[in-house]
DNA sequence: TGACACATACCGACCAGTTGGTATGTTTAT
DNA sequence: ATAAACATACCAACTGGTCGGTATGTGTCA
């Protein structure tokens, strides 16, 4: 039986290069012949499957949910049966998933919103979808974590875990502006330090 | 006597204009040809002023340090007496500062940091140290609180400092992805309870 | 025999940067 | 005191290259 390596189509291939090119210059200074070079496409390639650049980005950041979405869903950190172990092992797998280039472990959605948020509104819309889709993945853990304990919140699941989302692109940042990926896990420290002081059991 | 109305001088204005085009539409979307529309001046006047658009970019980094130092070292949130309250009275000073529209309170250099961390270093390394230096008026007052509270902390101070500036970055992006100012209050509410959750004595 | 998935060649608009000035001080030499 | 020499702060017009996008093919497969 032969391994039938079946080609990827130029589609994909140019949707995969925006998500490297565009993680590492940005939207804007990513042209469109950048985007032809990386993929191995040509001009009438890409804008045959794109109507405009414009139009790749809002592509791009669904193919970014895409690729993420599985990623996670198949991460080991669903395992533990208690709520708040989950929510804590989510935590340490985005520690764990730390490494190497800048480019390699960022967030596309989180660049790509911050970038175009006024100049290219439907590019930034469907990067909030990718990022509010996320933290809602997180939502049903992080809420019967706050069931199990027993304890009054003065903020709802929902809140929480969006600002875990708001503490990664934050840390992502500091770890651009310093040119050094160890912020990120920091970042990620403080995070898991919260959660842990929010759920703490008053006796222990 | 007359009221000395002295003119702002061309390359202040310019550096001005920067700050508010690059908050709005980011580095690489404002031209020097919208910077010189924006101040007033041409674009003779702008190259007379800085040798490139990139020596610009690294100008506005440091002009922002220079707008935003002496804002915060005049603000109300050094008066109390117990460090702990100092550090809180910073948080909810910035979380007063918010309102309107989204680059009336973003930070320029977590802006400019996120966008040309590689496409262009320099840039990014002085919008590093506009950070670094914000995060570092901070230091004081907590390693105060913390040597105030009699705990030990497994981080140190330069390290909480930092993440507070993570903190309001991630924040700033949630909003810009959301489309929505409210967010970014959401993630200093979260880090006003984490500060105090680290720093709240047993009994309380 | 089309519909699809590309490729080649090209265009007009725009953009960073240059050129070659002018107007207004400020310093220096006599 | 004053003129020459220099410095600073701007301006209008232009250029060479780049960018997003288009027009028009060509090969392939159901």
């Amino acid at each position: 039986m032969l391994t039938e390596t079946k080609p990827i189509p130029g589609r994909t291939r140019i949707l995969n290069a925006a998500v490297k090119l565009i993680r590492t210059k940005g939207y804007n200074a990513t042209t469109v012949d950048d985007l032809c070079a990386e993929a191995g496409v040509t001009k009438g390639g890409f804008f045959h499957h794109f109507k405009s650049k414009d139009g790749l980005g809002v592509a791009a950041a669904r193919h970014w949910t895409d690729i993420t979405s599985p990623l996670f869903a198949g991460a080991p950190y669903h395992r533990p049966g208690r709520a708040l172990d989950r929510v804590l092992a989510y935590l340490d797998f985005r520690r764990s998933i730390i490494g190497g280039e800048l480019a390699e472990f960022t967030c596309l959605a989180g660049t790509l919103a911050q970038e175009v948020h006024t100049s290219h509104p439907e590019i930034a819309q469907a990067a909030g979808k990718s990022i509010a889709a996320h933290a809602s993945t997180l939502v049903a853990d992080i809420q019967s974590a706050m069931d199990e304990s027993g304890r009054a919140f003065d903020f709802n699941a929902e809140s929480l875990a969006l600002h875990t989302q708001a503490v990664l692109q934050g840390g992502f940042i500091i770890a651009k502006s310093a040119g050094d990926p160890h912020h990120a896990e920091d970042a990620i420290d403080h995070l898991r330090r919260y959660v842990e002081l929010l759920f703490k059991k008053p006796e222990e």
